[in-house]
RNA sequence: GCGGAAGUGGCGAAAUUGGUAUACGCGCUAGAUUUAGGUUCUAGUGCUUCGGCGUAAGGGUUCGAGUCCCUUCUUCCGCACCA
């Protein structure tokens, strides 16, 4: 290399191509435009602070896709944004003695920038911040119409209670059953919260499902499983003594007649009945409230119960049957109340084993004539029906069938379609979100909003005590008129899914004044074409986005049915966590960039220590997290080494639905690959005019330009259909590598690898635009690169003269022939027997048969 | 507990429709260059008793299985007030 070879240096390139590109609005979509529309959207991040490993993934993704859409002549819009209202700005506030909402817009602007450091091309006009009144008031009003549509409701339901702090903790705020800040034992209490009818839309949103084929295969199996519709029979039993009845649901009718126990939730009105004459049973009750509001908590909790002397009437066998109160059982579910056949359902099996309940097998294996329970329960719906009277001897359809029919006949139930899915419980106790648009008046009926006193806003210049919203403790800020009375406003906030739900749309149309959203702007743009963002979302943000959407539709203001076409999922971002053992016997967690390794001869990490010079422990990958001190700093690897870099490690080192392990060696291979091309471009600059002539090249040099145009080929398909960047990437660099080993003595060599040179900076400036921006200019081209068409393949070079075919023999590879694309079958064939490698395999054996695969394979089945 | 994934060399991974297992990269080994060190370049790198054996374990289907089917194990993600 000369010395006045410029050497690749990001930190001058990378600044002067952001500034181009902000200052030329490069990336700014327009709705005016001929080209077909592309809407590439990553999940918006919420502004803690500084950007993570996580987002730089999810916003490289979006982005590669963004740019290659481009140069394939779409009209992209790109658009980010900031989920700006929750729960950390509140704890930030507290720890660092300010309001929210300047520690939230002071890392909006530091966020941003390490944004445009990265390179991603997005249209910034069009920002938006969910905490900002020009958004929320939107979300108040939308509210309000769906309150006078019927789709809001209030009902009690239970939260996380601190007794000591008098107030309401998030799942994340209860640290093994107790308060994070005082330690004090956590209990559900019941308040009114304010709930969105999403079961409305169960239906739809579960047959929607089939339309979203660009969504992964798991993500819609997940959601389905969430929305979890059943078919089942509600049946009321009839109580002892009393006119009340206990409502319950099963999808086992076919077991009905093996049920012995009713089990009821502990704040379920005849438990509480019973336990106002029963001391143990309201002390048991109270017990019960002690605890998370969190499914996998009490899934796996250990299962009590007590009899509430109550005996419910069997409502076909007319037999007495147990009431008891059991902590397994949830007053927000269903009706608080379910039918227990200990036979045929494992936790009722374990629940009446342990309080002794009688157990009643009705149904029975169907090659025996009884079903031996005592183990386990029989779950299976494969059996026959016995001990069950007039529904003996049928089959699980026959006798659910059955059983309904008699029930409904009787007058004691109906057949019912239910879903798992609960209604949305928007209310949350905290200051930081977006008011809830909801007035109490004096006379307690509750009313909306009027559209005039919107937006409600929220005060920003407040002081946080940690324990209780400033809305709420000022009592001043809650009162207001409504037609000349007075009136309280709601000091609750919504749940901040809210905000994430319609984010997409108010992109198209971010400075509407008038209007929630803009119609002619929304069609052209929705639905998105491509949504990028973590599988943590499957669920619950994902699905809310959907009934959003479908609630905005029914208002006129979009006109798909569905927000997302195009679903593409990343993977976590790991990285080695290494720690010694303090003299106290406690873990030290150490940075991976303070470990030094040392390695066997072959590869395998034999020990590793510290700067300091402790011996650490290599506790493996695991997710980068503050407590095992792993994070790596985007910012801080921008800076060593560059955007491309960072971009490049992370788009090649994993698939991007997997885990991506950061690998500081990683990233070096990244940059000196990187290195690499750029040494290589400028090597043949001298040389970037000269004319490369197709119709004229050696068969060595037809055989490089036919690997070009199979790599073009692979590339396009990969980030354009497969999304599997890393082995678009593999293949250029495979491209690159075959190419180093060519001729470079004539001309045509010459031109030829200029002609690679230049397809390959093309395909990877989705990948790593600044080095290829720049190198784009240095090769002489007039037109800048962001304005390019992406490489077409010249089918005729693909044309070869040979083809590989791989003979085995009885499955076994013996030999790799080399023949004429024009070779007929009895041809290969005859050219694989008579091979000498073949012919030792197959000698003194009986050839039985050959299976030819047209220009891959023969198989010859000899013994 | 329920729901969803993943498991292939020392490591990240590739193998797209059942058809050459380990492409590409990292690491490691040897050599060259320069040197105080790094950088850069070249070659090698699954195991092997050289017959073969190898894709978490065990079984099955097939001319042929990493890929399809059954059983088991391990790890990860989500579970409704973290976002």
């Amino acid at each position: 290399m000369s010395d006045k070879q410029e050497l690749y240096n990001p930190h001058a390139i990378e600044p002067k191509v952001q500034k181009y590109w902000a200052d030329n609005k490069t990336f700014k979509a327009s709705e005016k435009t001929d080209r077909e529309k592309f809407y590439c959207l990553s999940m918006f991040p919420y502004p803690s602070g500084r950007l993570h490993m996580g987002h730089v993934r999810n916003y490289t993704i979006g982005d590669v896709i963004s740019k290659f859409q481009r140069l394939n002549g779409k009209e992209v819009l790109q658009p980010i944004g900031w989920d700006s209202f929750g729960l950390p700005a509140e704890n930030a506030a507290l720890k660092n003695h300010t309001a929210p909402a300047k520690w939230t817009y002071a890392n909006i602007d530091y966020m941003k920038n390490q944004l445009k450091m990265l390179g991603f091309g997005y249209d910034w006009d069009r920002e938006i911040a969910t905490c900002r009144p020009e958004y929320y008031r939107w979300e108040q009003w939308f509210f309000t119409r769906l309150y006078e549509k019927g789709l809001v409701y209030k009902k009690s339901t239970s939260v996380n209670w601190c007794p000591h702090d008098q107030t309401v903790l998030a799942n994340e705020q209860v640290q093994e059953g107790k308060c994070w800040r005082c330690d004090t034992p956590v209990v559900r209490k019941e308040i009114p919260q304010w709930f969105l009818k999403i079961t409305d839309y169960a239906e739809e949103l579960l047959e929607g499902l089939d339309t979203l084929e660009g969504w992964p295969e798991m993500v819609r199996t997940m959601q389905k499983n969430w929305i979890g519709k059943s078919e089942g029979l509600t049946i009321q039993f009839d109580i002892q003594d009393s006119p009340e009845k206990l409502e319950i649901y099963t999808t086992r009718p076919d077991t009905l007649m093996g049920v012995t126990y009713v089990a009821v939730a502990a704040g379920h009105p005849v438990a509480k009945k019973a336990a106002e004459s029963n001391t143990a049973l309201a002390e048991f009750i109270s017990q019960c409230g002690a605890m998370k509001v969190a499914e996998a908590e009490i899934a796996t909790m250990e299962k009590k119960g007590m009899d509430t002397g109550i005996r419910a009437v069997h409502p076909i066998s007319g037999k007495k049957v147990p009431v008891m109160v059991a902590n397994f059982v949830l007053m927000d579910y269903g009706t608080g109340a379910v039918m227990a056949v200990p036979a045929h359902d494992q936790r009722d099996w374990d629940f009446a084993t342990k309080y002794g309940l009688e157990i009643v097998p009705v149904i029975r294996p169907k090659d025996q004539d009884r079903a031996d329970v005592s183990g386990c329960a029989f779950t299976e719906k494969t059996g026959v029906v016995y001990n069950s009277g007039e529904f003996d001897g049928l089959d699980f359809h026959g006798a659910f069938e059955a059983v309904c029919a008699r029930i409904e006949q009787l007058g004691k139930g109906r057949r019912t379609v239910n879903y798992r899915l609960r209604d949305w419980s928007v209310s949350r106790q905290r200051y930081w979100g977006t008011p809830i648009p909801m007035l109490t008046l004096e006379d307690g009926s509750v009313v909306p909003a009027p559209e005039e006193q919107l937006p409600v806003t929220l005060p920003e210049d407040v002081v946080m005590d940690g324990v209780q919203s400033p809305i709420k403790t000022d009592g001043s800020w809650a009162e207001t008129t409504f037609r000349e009375k007075k009136a309280l406003r709601e000091t609750d906030t919504f749940d901040t899914f809210m905000e994430s739900s319609w984010y997409y749309a108010r992109y198209c149309c971010n400075d509407a004044q008038d209007a929630m959203l803009d119609p002619a702007r929304t069609s052209f743009w929705l639905p998105v074409d491509q949504y990028i963002g973590g599988i943590e979302h499957a669920c619950m943000h994902l699905l809310y986005a959907r009934f959003f959407h479908k609630l905005l539709r029914d208002a006129g203001l979009v006109n798909c049915d569905e927000p997302f076409k195009k679903l593409l999922c990343q993977g976590m971002v790991l990285a080695d966590a290494f720690y010694y053992t303090a003299e106290d016997g406690s873990k030290v967690w150490v940075s991976p960039l303070d470990a030094k390794t040392v390695r066997d001869d072959r590869g395998r990490i034999v020990s590793a220590t510290d700067s300091q010079g402790h011996n650490l422990t290599h506790a493996g990958m695991t997710k980068m997290s503050k407590s095992k001190n792993n994070g790596i700093d985007p910012q801080a690897m921008v800076e060593r080494y560059g955007a491309d870099t960072v971009r490049l490690f992370m788009m090649f080192a994993s698939p991007a639905e997997l885990t991506l392990e950061w690998k500081e060696e990683g990233v070096e291979g990244a940059q000196r690959f990187l290195k690499k091309l750029w040494n290589t471009v400028s090597a043949m600059l001298p040389y970037r005019d000269l004319k490369l002539d197709v119709s004229s090249l050696s068969s060595d040099q037809k055989a490089l330009r036919r690997e070009l145009h199979k790599t073009i080929a692979k590339v396009s398909d990969d980030i354009g259909r497969r999304q599997t960047f890393n082995t678009a990437i593999a293949s250029i660099m495979e491209l690159i590598n075959t190419m180093s080993r060519a001729s470079q003595e004539t001309d045509q060599d010459k031109a030829l690898i200029v002609d690679i040179l230049n397809h390959i900076v093309l395909m990877l400036y989705p990948i790593t635009p600044h080095i290829c921006w720049e190198l784009w200019e240095k090769l002489g081209h007039e037109k800048r690169i962001d304005d390019e068409s992406w490489p077409k393949v010249d089918e005729s070079a693909l044309v070869a003269d040979e083809m590989l075919v791989v003979v085995q023999v009885n499955g076994k590879v013996r030999a790799k022939l080399s023949v004429p694309v024009s070779a007929t079958e009895e041809e290969v064939k005859a050219k694989a027997q008579s091979d000498a490698s073949v012919m030792r395999h197959t000698d003194g054996k009986q050839i039985r048969k050959i299976v030819y695969v047209k220009g891959r394979l023969v198989n010859i089945v000899a013994n």
